[in-house]
DNA sequence: AGCACGCCGACT
DNA sequence: GTCGGCGTGCTC
């Protein structure tokens, strides 16, 4: 009897063995239990390749247990254990675990797409860079007489390590098989991967840089903040020294022996960046992260910042993920910008798993902007003793004295001759800074030739076959195309409706300002940077510092232009189509255009010269205009957080957004309705919106629509949420494709 | 997500 | 009689 009963005990049956948990890369919100004979719960966090389907797969280790729910006969064993990548810590998986959590996204997912994809692919070779080694306490311990058994090589490597850890490089120079030799070496267990010893620092060998008072207040609050949790929001008017002072921070940080992680928004900035800090630290080891890094270079930062070889990790949202065991402080540069927010699968915000992260790191986060997103901005304005509350540091003056605020003021289109979408303000501005050889910059946020192409006989517009959106007429390579899908064709000859021949440009874009702007001041040199003259690697470089070197006089661009480049010589800004903003359903709208005019204006006058920035519009009395021309952001934010107070948007609610797609728009729309009414019956502190076609309604030839959930309680929006998406995993049809965005930018 | 299985239309 | 369409279901 005894006996019987100890058989059918589970976990006595399982106490000899070891099964390992995994994430894996598959859209299922669970782990998939393998067979790991000689796993620990030491391996947690260690990657492994396992038999997954017909497939191999990557995974991450997660839990090390001796039971599973899963039936004998379908576990797998795994197939190997990668030892060479080092395990990532328990603070890096409660990130992920968080993550997945809030945004509602697979664990696995999350985890696998945090990963470098070197490390997602199966089949890799040899890892870059250099492992490094050191004996294990049974290989210190070995007799004499088993190792003079052992083969010349690894004799040879077992001496070498007895003076200390090495790296692979020194370790095997000059021996014969030596890989053979180290795989032989770490399976009896005499040696085994190790960190490499952490470079100190110099100090500094830069100038002492002179820093104002309130410049010395913020960084002696973010240095009295080292080795604890503590968000910070630095808000300073544009060329207030925002970026010195988290310089001082950083610097503070690694004289700590801390690592340093900073988030920019765009991929542009990075290079100028680490140039930046390579030239302040130069003993640093500083190594960027961004999207555009090839596979090796990135599995190489990854690596580095892995195994303390990297002091500053510097990079877009996706560095947020980068494992740092020593992480001693964050920034976050531009907190207010969109691109933090992933807008595709996992729909993380870097800025908001930021402050997370630091949470988790005991760390403080710095939020640093000149015009900061109003969730940030109420959090550092709450009292005191709340206990979300960010600290604010203010830097209200430019850092030098010369460099005055630009003045803004408006044109009135309604009231002025325009030839081009110019004013004739604007054109004698201009004639006049070419005159005193100073620059200028056109910001119009709008690609292409023309945004439309308008038959002039009866108003037909050619429209993207797969989008609900017009076609973009480019006239360098005499295209129209598709902004939102990728989607082009040949510039038709006539009308697709009436026939007729009449076909003209309606309205201004980057290219048709260029060819204007060329064609009026004939000897002015002109560079347009957007996204399509930008497009070679290194070409928006180029043209940057080609502008900084003055040989370009008038410079005509979207937003590319708009973000952290400094010209000393730039002295006026034309800002065109401003009012677009105006007719945006998105409750954000105001604040992105705010931050944005803010943002093009701080390209003018950093140096001692004054800049001016003329904004055309049409509505010269909006009361947002009135905001924009003091540059006061305070007074800008107290209202705009008015008008969310009194419309229950966020800072004061949180919302998230069911978004549904199908082929059809019936479909979706059904689904959608569908999703409501289910929601409707879980209510708890939650409102749900009416299914609605989404802003966008058709792209890429999928019918889009949307349902809005809205809450109070963050809460109640997470247990809603948890309870929301099992019914709609259950109940969507597989030609529906759905997914749950957390805090949605646009709604 | 992949990748199989499976059950109905046009082809050697 | 087969090739292949993508609907449905599973992967430890």
């Amino acid at each position: 009897v005894l006996s019987e009963a100890l058989l059918t005990r589970p976990d006595f049956a399982d106490s000899q063995r070891s099964i390992a948990r995994l994430a894996l890369d598959v859209p299922v919100d669970s782990l998939f239990d393998f067979l790991a004979p000689g796993v620990t719960s030491e391996d947690v966090g260690r990657l492994a390749l396992v038999p997954f389907g017909k497939r191999r797969c990557v995974g991450v280790i997660l839990e090390v247990t001796n039971t599973s729910a899963v039936v004998e006969e379908k576990l797998r064993a795994i197939e190997r254990v990668m030892l060479d990548v080092p395990a990532l810590s328990p603070t890096d998986l409660a990130l992920f675990r968080f993550c997945a959590e809030y945004y509602h996204h697979p664990i696995g997912q999350v985890v696998l797409s945090a990963l470098p994809p070197a490390l997602r692919a199966a089949k890799r070779s040899r890892l870059p860079g250099e492992s490094w080694f050191r004996l294990t306490p049974a290989g210190r311990g070995l007799p004499a007489v088993d190792l003079a058994k052992r083969p010349l090589a690894q004799r040879r490597v077992f001496e070498r390590l007895k003076m200390g850890s090495l790296a692979e490089g020194e370790l095997v120079a000059g021996l014969p098989r030596a890989g053979d030799a180290l795989r032989r070496l770490i399976e009896r267990g005499w040696i085994e991967h190790t960190a490499p010893p952490t470079r100190g620092f110099a100090r500094p060998s830069a100038l002492p840089y002179k820093l104002s008072a309130e410049q010395r207040e913020a960084v002696a609050q973010i240095r009295d903040a080292l080795g604890r949790y503590q968000p910070f929001l630095l808000h300073g008017v544009t060329a207030s020294g925002k970026t010195e002072v988290y310089l001082h921070a950083v610097e503070h940080a690694l004289a700590l022996g801390r690592q340093v992680l900073v988030l920019v928004p765009e991929i542009n900035l990075t290079p100028q960046l680490e140039h930046l800090f390579a030239a302040r630290f130069p003993d640093a080891h500083i190594v960027s992260l961004h999207s555009q890094l090839a596979q090796t270079p990135r599995l190489r930062a990854w690596l580095d910042a892995q195994t303390l070889r990297a002091h500053v990790v510097l990079g877009t949202r996706l560095a947020l993920f980068a494992p740092l065991p020593k992480l001693g402080l964050i920034v976050v540069d531009e907190e207010q910008d969109p691109s933090f927010k992933q807008q595709e699968g996992l729909r993380y915000s870097a800025r908001d798993m930021a402050v997370y992260r630091g949470k988790l790191a005991d760390c403080p986060v710095v939020l640093v902007s000149a015009t900061p997103s109003l969730e940030s901005w109420y959090h550092s304005i709450q009292a005191p003793r709340q206990p979300s509350r960010y600290v604010p540091l203010l830097l209200s003056r430019r850092a030098s004295a010369l460099a005055v605020m630009p003045t803004m003021r408006l044109v009135d289109e309604s009231q002025e001759q325009c030839i081009e979408g110019i004013s004739k303000s604007l054109l004698d501005q201009l004639a006049i800074r070419l005159e005193r050889g100073e620059q200028s910059l056109l910001f119009i946020n709008r690609r292409g030739f023309s945004p439309a192409l308008l038959c002039q006989q009866c108003a037909w517009m050619p429209e993207c076959p797969h989008c609900s959106a017009r076609l973009v007429f480019h006239k360098t390579d005499a295209r129209l195309r598709c902004h939102h899908c990728g989607h082009q064709t040949r510039v038709p000859s006539h009308c697709g409706s009436c026939g007729s021949f009449d076909l003209a440009p309606a309205g201004q874009g980057t290219q048709r300002i260029e060819s204007f702007v060329e064609r009026q001041f004939a000897t002015a040199r002109v560079a347009r940077v957007d996204r399509d003259s930008t497009r070679a690697r290194g070409s928006a470089h180029r043209l940057f510092e080609s502008a900084r070197r003055g040989e370009i006089d008038i410079l005509i661009g979207t937003q590319l232009l708009a973000k952290g480049h400094d010209f000393a010589n730039l002295t006026l800004v034309g800002v065109l189509n401003a009012d677009a903003a105006m007719f945006s359903a998105d409750f954000r709208a105001p604040e992105r255009l705010f931050a944005q005019l803010v943002q093009v204006a701080g390209r003018a006058g950093r140096a001692e010269r004054a800049g001016e920035v003329l904004v055309q519009t049409r509505f010269p009395g909006h009361a947002l205009y009135a905001s924009v021309l003091t540059q006061d952001f305070a007074r800008f934010a107290s209202l705009q957080l008015e008008e969310r107070r009194l419309s229950g948007m966020p800072p004061f609610s949180y919302l998230a957004l069911l978004r549904v797609e199908a082929k059809t728009a019936g479909l979706a729309q059904r689904f959608a309705a569908q999703a409501q009414e289910l929601g409707r019956r879980l209510m708890a502190g939650v409102s749900l919106f009416d299914a609605v076609p989404a802003p966008l309604q058709r792209k890429g030839g999928w019918e889009r629509a949307q349902v809005l959930a809205q809450s109070k309680s963050r809460a109640a929006m997470r247990r809603f949420l948890t309870a929301w998406r099992p019914l709609l995993e259950t109940t969507a049809p597989r030609a529906v494709r759905w997914v749950i965005d957390v805090d949605p930018l646009e709604v």
